[in-house]
DNA sequence: CTGAAAGCGCTAACAA
DNA sequence: TTGTTAGCGCTTTCAG
């Protein structure tokens, strides 16, 4: 049988408040009952009931995180980080994977809320955003990472997606290329829209034309890299350097490339996204614009904190990101 | 405000007895009254609230799970292959990661227990099994994953490593090597020792001379193989070939053997474990033992349901693996 | 077929 | 400094 509060109150021979007391490290309780309470919960072995304790407090000290893919190697990172700042602020972490299912995501919020997390962490894609408007109203905590609503007004953690994006192009303009494609990301994204953008706005400002079938649209994983940099090969006329939107494509044109025989950067130049531990130990050395994920999760666990505290702190924000120069992607005139 | 079970009982007129009969979908209640309550259900938005069913039933339908690493690419896999067999059979999972630090794990383990996870999974150093053996003692459902305390009676699923290991090394040695190291992982935990035994238990059979010296410590880090790599570059007799206890360590060698300009296979064979997705898009492919992560995983959920659901199925689980040969390692005469 | 009452383990006024 | 009481939202006897 599990040892309840009633079973120390009644070793010590004081009431369950007492206990409670002593639990909480509330004052009005004398040195001497506080000794023999401790005792009492020492060698009974008794483990507070938090489920109890949060039906009455309305407070679980738990958060939830609904994330696309943990198998992404992006997003392990981002764990670790809200792992790590809940952890440190006392609170557990409730983890659903949604495989990027628009069911999957309204589901996980469901179950969710039926286990009154305090608040949750999530990154949606943007057809759900009329569930987002739902939680709104009822001022459930949430924030968003990655992935930003832009109709919510949930806070999000990001980087600036569009220029970093625009960076990224603007540097494969800067080593000369002028022909130049685009595996986006799955365009139910906010992410992906506003890298496409991004990519976008830097070849009009460079005034080089965009050709249509060099901008395929990918969903983020090896696979459709593997996939869409075949239509590429295939093409008559091609782009000499591409921009991916991940760097999980990336890799997957890797593959490709090489079944073709061709080379990197020679035959063709790469830049991928996001600076997954793994870009640098694949050959060549994948250049890639870096995401701070670490620090995205973290932070995003202190906003949601914030929320849930009633602080109103509704204010997005924009982690910045730079630019990491491996071997992918060549210079030429 | 929040809508309770008792509102809607109030909006339709009936008990909350009632109410929660259709909840479950309990019999005896008629078709007429039952609609009404959905009817309510709905326009009220009501979302049951779990944590005082959970009080109540003293079941909360979720599962806590601590692992070492989330960031080490052989976890992510099994955690996809938990939450996704989890959530089918309607539980949660509530994460912990404990960078392999045994306080963390205490820790981790000390607050599932006071957040009434109905069972733990749960990949462990050898440190803690004295916590184990007391979770026995109280029937707390517990399945090892990956890494099994031999001690506890708790169920583990794993594969057998230290045969992997030993066909590891058998590959290394039909392929002409005489002059094999080993870099273990965190001898702190079974696995690492007994990959080791393998490794030894390899050498022996072919009555190869087994050096200390190339014998090293490491963590399971990429940082220790990297460090643990050069180590053994600084030998003045070196091993032609090394079996890495897994392959991110491996993949640290990689980098110290290519910053010394030295080449893969050619002068260094390089064998590795797990099987991690990069292994595959890494030159050269690194050849390695597979493990079924995804498996692992959906294996050790089914396990600790059957704990839970009393089934009392102790039984640890070992699970087939096979060598994945690609082009780390060079035949020699 | 329906409801009243008790209780899950805990905290929080309020009294004493 | 301590205890009594009520109640968090739900399920489950037991009666009707």
């Amino acid at each position: 049988m599990v040892v309840t509060i009633k079973d120390v109150a009644r070793a010590v021979n004081v009431s369950v408040t007492t206990v409670s007391r002593v639990l909480n490290n509330k004052p009005d309780v004398s040195e001497e009952t506080k000794k023999k309470v401790k005792e009492a919960i020492r060698t009974l072995g008794y483990n507070p009931n938090n489920i109890a304790r949060g039906l009455v407090l309305r407070k679980t000290n738990t958060i939830g995180l609904i994330i696309p893919d943990i198998n992404n190697p992006f997003f392990p990172e981002i764990v670790k980080g809200i792992e790590r700042k809940a952890k440190e602020e006392g609170y557990s972490l409730i983890l659903y994977n949604t495989d990027n299912n628009k069911e999957e995501e309204k589901e996980a919020l469901a179950l969710l809320r039926s286990k009154k997390v305090d608040g949750i962490i999530l990154s949606f894609s943007l057809e759900n955003k009329e569930i987002l408007k739902k939680l709104e109203k009822e001022e459930y905590p949430v924030v968003q990472i990655d992935r930003q609503i832009r109709d919510s007004l949930y806070p999000a953690v990001t980087i600036d997606n569009k220029r970093s994006a625009y960076n990224a192009t603007e540097y494969l303009i800067k080593q000369g290329h002028k022909e130049i494609g685009h595996i986006t990301g799955d365009l139910s994204t906010e992410t992906a829209l506003e890298r496409l953008k991004g990519f976008k706005m830097a070849l009009e400002k460079y005034g080089i034309p965009l050709r249509e079938e060099w901008i395929l649209e990918g969903d983020y994983s090896r696979g459709s890299g593997k996939e869409l940099m075949e239509r590429i090969i295939k093409l008559k006329h091609r782009p000499t350097a591409i921009f991916f939107a991940n760097d999980l494509m990336a890799f997957g044109a890797y593959e490709t490339i090489y079944n073709y025989n061709y080379r990197i950067p020679e035959d063709f130049s790469i830049i991928g996204h996001d600076n997954i531990e793994i870009t640098s130990f694949v050959k060549p050395g994948l250049t890639t614009m870096d995401q701070p994920k670490y620090q995205l999760g973290a932070i995003a666990v202190e906003k949601l904190i914030n929320l849930i505290e009633k602080k109103n702190d509704f204010h997005s924000v924009i982690l910045e990101n730079e630019l990491i120069i491996r071997d992918s992607v060549k210079a030429i005139r």
